[in-house]
Formats: structure tokens, C-alpha cells, sequence
DNA sequence: GTGAAAGCGCTAACAG
DNA sequence: CTGTTAGCGCTTTCAC
């Protein structure tokens, strides 16, 4: 069924070579046979296959994703917006999902790097030192997570919990709570670190409630520490997490905003249709995912360039329902 | 760096042929060279060049998945077990996103076809002339989708709907909305029909709300028709539409359960997290994904197999707040 | 500007 | 059971 260069150049009465060089140096072909060639090719709808190109050049044409779970809502976000750039690019993606686990995670690396130009990681919880180790198989891109020697599209995180407790602030609250994510997570002690330095700029003092899993269970686990704590407002590590702690909440018929104000984090989709709608602080997925695509192909261009860091992606709040003015004073 | 399959002959004192052999076909060598080939092979750390492999096998390894769009939430849980389970045997997962259009659909499924063993089509908006010809090309698996002459797995959105108007009856209802979907969706109009025969089976009227958008802004638009219809129990077309409506409800002050039913369908991970909990009909996304690839396999493995169409997979009703005993008499 | 020839890494007959 | 041979479809020197 295949159509292979030969025939094409058979048809156009030329060599395979003219066909291949009209193909990839068009500049060093007549324009004439280029044209006829190009006939040929659009009539017999010729595709040149990519394991033979791939074996001479080197080349897949393909570029590897792994992110640490496809069900958490902050994923298919990035994954989308790599997979339009790649394609506009012409680079085809191979999607794999580590399921948070750093063993399955390197095995899906090692694989992907044979058959790659390149790796994007997203959410990767892989010791440094594998990534450096990987990094030498075939270029990495990391997404929201910076590692000495790799290439990463960073955000943020830091600034964007720091607009969020200027909000909390803002509106009158003294004590806020922090919901922390995975002690792990790279984001957990970004936004940890970025609170506890705005708190301090804003006077005011910044409650600790504890770390949790990055689920809905998560956050409804930790609605009974915010009562406890009895902070008038809570920032959460993700909105995930927010939004179960708002659903324990509204349960024990706890008022949000009135009673307690809540924050969460990244702007998944979850946020605005929660309800009360989920005042947040946007994680621009797509923008990451576009850049660590044109990284990629940067590095993949140059594989030894410096990697000049670019600064990190800005975040931005989103206020809705979930926080407002306190009814009663909180002290 | 790349160590080839001589590179292991030599180190193995073999030849290239034998090392291909103890890899393809281990029965048919001899038990010692083959472990001392293994030997080598781990501690040369050779992987095989799929370009070359596929060169000459005509197999990649690789599938290919196309959704409709990975930020609706329903597509990466599908795609999330594809992967999972096309990994387990061996194969890797090309991912493409047609943003629900039908001619990057057509672009993106001829491009795939090219590099992938097979093609698993998610929410394909595709002729079915389209389909065939694309069967033509490679292996196609259509999830949720039937088309005469390609394989499917298809689930039993009809059921699903049953269970639903019969839940809504069994509570008292006489009276039930549906809110319907996008018409040009495979799902929509088999939901539409099964809650139709539901509703003539147990005695009950069903209002057609009209066809809107499967999104939460959607959701929100069905609301006024809600309420002009007077209905006290609605049906979705799915998740995301009726928690759209549960929002715009809950705004306007109508209790739900209190004064409306409502009732999603998917079950995406979104329909338990909203508050009140969707009441909604699971769609078995995990297990359709990992059909999917094991018919895709079958198909591989025997291209012109009779393809024998398997009973669609069940759903089943999940009930949660979003649906209670009316607090009035509904007439 | 174009063609001939060589070979990328691997597998699949075919001998032995 | 193992080695030899040929060639998958393409790109790339290197002559012309």
C-alpha cells in the first residue's frame, strides 16, 4: 500500500535523491522538477516514512511527555497545550502517565528517551541525580520543578501565594490558615515559603494547619484542623484540596465566605464551578506547556546551549465567591 | 553513545542475527548463549532502535489515541488507561487533541495512521465515510462511537439514561426535564432516546429542554429553561451540563434536592466534588480505555478478523445529594 | 542541478 | 542451533 520515494521519482522520471533533496533543501533543486516532483507527490499522496528517515538522521520527529497523574485536573491542561504546540511545530507527542511514582516515572523516561527528540516532565518527582543521568540520554524539559543543570519552564508559585495573602489581608484578616500539598511537591514549598515571607511583610500570622495528600479527601481531611485552628481565613495548596475543604465546610454548615474565607491554588477548571465559586491564584498551564515545548526545540536545535534561565511565569489572582469581607471581626 | 545490536554480537562473540534471535524468539536459542546474550545486553545497556525495527517489521509499537478535547474531563481518564494499559503490553501511546474539530480530527487521524500500529478514536466527530477510509490505513477502534464496518467499544448510554428516569420515578417524580447535549454527539442522542423509552415505560412525561453546549457555561444557559418548564426533576446529558445548572439553581435560591432533582451522567471525578454531590450514572471511562487497546491489539495482531461486536459495557446508577424525596407534592 | 552508491540498525529467509 | 546474506526506505557524501 505504501507509496515509497522511489515510485514518486520513478513517476517524475528523476533520481530518489532529487525527490529527497526537493523535499528537504527545495533551494538546490530546479524549480521546475521541484514542482513536477511536489505533483507527483500530492497525486500518489506520498508520506515518507519516518522509521527510515529517523534511522539515517537520527530524528523521531517525536517528543516524549510524562506527567505524574492524567486524573488531576492540572495535567490534561499542560498536556493540551503541548500537544497543539508540538503539533504546529510538527512534532507528534507520546503521552505517558507515571502515576506519581518516581520508579515507574524513570522506566517511562528511559523508554521514551530511545524514542524521542526530546522529554518534557511535568510534576516529575525524580531525584536529581536521575534527572541528570536522563538529561544525558536526550534533552529534558522540566515543567515547575527547577533542577541544577536541566532546562525548566518555571512559575511563580512563591509570588502567587504572596497575592493571595495580600487578598486575605486585604480583607481584613489577621490569622490566616495555610492547607499545605505532598512535602514532596516542589509548588508545596514554593507557595509554604512564599506565604510565610507575605505574612510576615503583611503582619500577620500564618497558621500551619498541616500537609496533605492533593485529592478532594485531602481537603475535606483538613477541614477539621482550619475549625480548629479557628482561622477566620484559609489559603490552600491547590484548588483540589480547597475545594474539599469547602465541601466539608458548607457540610458542617460552616459559611464561606461569611464565616471563613477560603483560597485555593492553579485555576483548574474545579475552581469556577464550585460553588461558592473558588477564589484562586491562576497557574498559567497553557503558557508553560507552549514554552516548554519551544525549549525543547531550542535545546533540540542546540543540545549543549547555554540554558539561560528565563524568569519565572507570573502568576495571577482570581477572585471569586469564596473570599469576602468578614461579617465579624476577626481578631 | 547508542550501542547497537553488533556492538552486542561482538561482546557476546555471536552473531547479530543470534542476539536479534535470543530477543525475538528465545526458544529457538540455545539456553547458555542466550543468557550470556542477556548478560551482555544488560550490561551494555542495549535497546534496540525501534526506527530499524520498524523499517523492516512494518510495526512501530506504537498507538495512537484521538479525543475530542482533554480539558473536558471525561477524555483524560479514558486516556489515562489507555496509556496504562497499552504500556503493560508494550506499546507506546502518540496522543493527539482534535479540539472537537472534525477536520484537524481528519488531519491529525492521517498523520497518526502513519506512525502507529493502530488508532483508538475518542469522541470522534468523523463521517463515517471518513472512518472507513482511515480503516483503510491502519487499525481503528472507535470508543463510544458506532460506525458500520470498524470495531467499538460501546457502552449502554441508553441503560444509563433508564436508570436514571427510573430513579427520578421511583422518588415520585411525574414530571422530568431533560436537558439535552450537543446533537451532533453519538451519546447525546442515545441518552436522549433511552430516557424517552424510560419515560413511556414508567408512565411519566419527559420535557425536552433543548440541546446546549457540554459545558458548565451550557449547564448554566439550561437553567431558565428549568424554571419555565416548572419541571421538579431534571436529567443531564452529563456531568458537567448539570453542575452548570446545580450552580445557576443553587444562585437563583431553588433548593436541590429541596425543590429540583437533578441528575448528570459520566460520573467524572467533578460530579462528587460539587455540592450538593451529583446524583449521575457512571460511564465505565477505564475500562472502555483498556478495551479499547486490547480489541485494537486483536485487530493488529488479525487485520480482517469478523469483527464481532461485544455486548456494550453496562452503567450503572450513582446515587448521591443531588437527588432526594421531593418536599412537595409534585403533580 | 542531478544521479550513483553507500549505509543507518535491524530482521528474515536461507544455508549450514 | 547459528552465521551469512540481503534489504527495509531514506538521506547524504561525492562525482559528474
Amino acid at each position: 500500500v505504501a507509496v515509497t520515494i522511489t515510485d514518486v521519482a520513478r513517476a517524475a522520471g528523476v533520481s530518489a535523491s532529487t525527490v529527497s533533496r526537493a523535499l528537504s533543501r527545495p533551494e538546490r533543486v530546479d524549480a521546475a522538477t521541484r514542482a513536477a516532483i511536489m505533483e507527483h507527490i500530492a497525486r500518489l499522496g506520498y508520506q515518507p516514512n519516518r522509521a527510515a528517515r529517523s534511522l539515517i538522521t537520527g530524528r523521531t520527529g517525536n517528543l516524549g511527555v510524562i506527567v505524574a497523574d492524567l486524573a488531576n485536573p492540572f495535567y490534561p491542561d499542560v498536556v493540551k497545550a503541548i500537544q497543539n504546540r508540538a503539533h504546529q511545530r510538527g512534532l507528534t507527542t507520546l503521552l505517558a502517565d507515571s502515576g506519581e511514582d518516581p520508579a515507574a516515572e524513570l522506566e517511562l523516561a528511559h523508554q521514551l528517551a530511545a524514542q524521542v527528540d526530546g522529554l518534557v516532565l511535568c510534576g516529575a518527582g525524580l531525584p536529581d541525580a536521575d534527572l541528570l543521568a536522563l538529561r544525558r540520554l536526550c534533552p529534558v524539559v522540566l515543567v515547575n520543578r527547577e533542577s541544577a543543570g536541566i532546562a525548566s519552564v518555571l512559575v511563580d508559585n512563591a509570588d502567587g501565594a504572596r497575592q493571595a495573602v495580600r487578598h486575605l489581608r486585604a480583607l481584613g484578616h489577621q490569622r490566616i490558615g495555610y492547607v499545605g500539598g505532598p512535602p514532596a511537591s516542589h509548588s508545596h514549598r514554593q507557595r509554604l515559603a512564599g506565604a510565610r515571607a507575605a505574612a510576615e511583610a503583611f503582619r500577620l500570622e500564618l497558621v500551619e494547619l498541616g500537609e496533605f495528600p492533593a485529592s478532594f479527601e485531602g481537603g475535606m481531611a483538613a477541614a477539621d484542623s482550619v475549625l480548629l485552628a479557628e482561622v477566620p481565613a484559609v489559603l490552600c495548596y491547590n484548588d483540589v484540596i480547597a475545594i474539599g475543604l469547602l465541601h466539608r465546610l458548607v457540610a458542617y454548615g460552616v459559611g464561606v465566605p461569611a464565616d471563613v474565607s477560603v483560597v485555593g491554588f492553579d485555576d483548574v477548571a474545579l475552581a469556577a464551578m464550585a460553588y461558592p465559586a473558588l477564589t484562586t491564584v491562576r497557574f498559567p498551564r497553557a503558557r508553560a506547556g507552549q514554552l516548554a515545548v519551544d525549549r525543547l526545540q531550542a535545546l533540540i536545535a542546540q543540545p549543549d546551549a547555554a540554558l539561560d534561565q528565563a524568569p519565572p511565569l507570573p502568576t495571577e489572582l482570581v477572585v471569586r465567591q469564596s473570599t469576602g469581607r468578614p461579617a465579624r471581626p476577626t481578631t
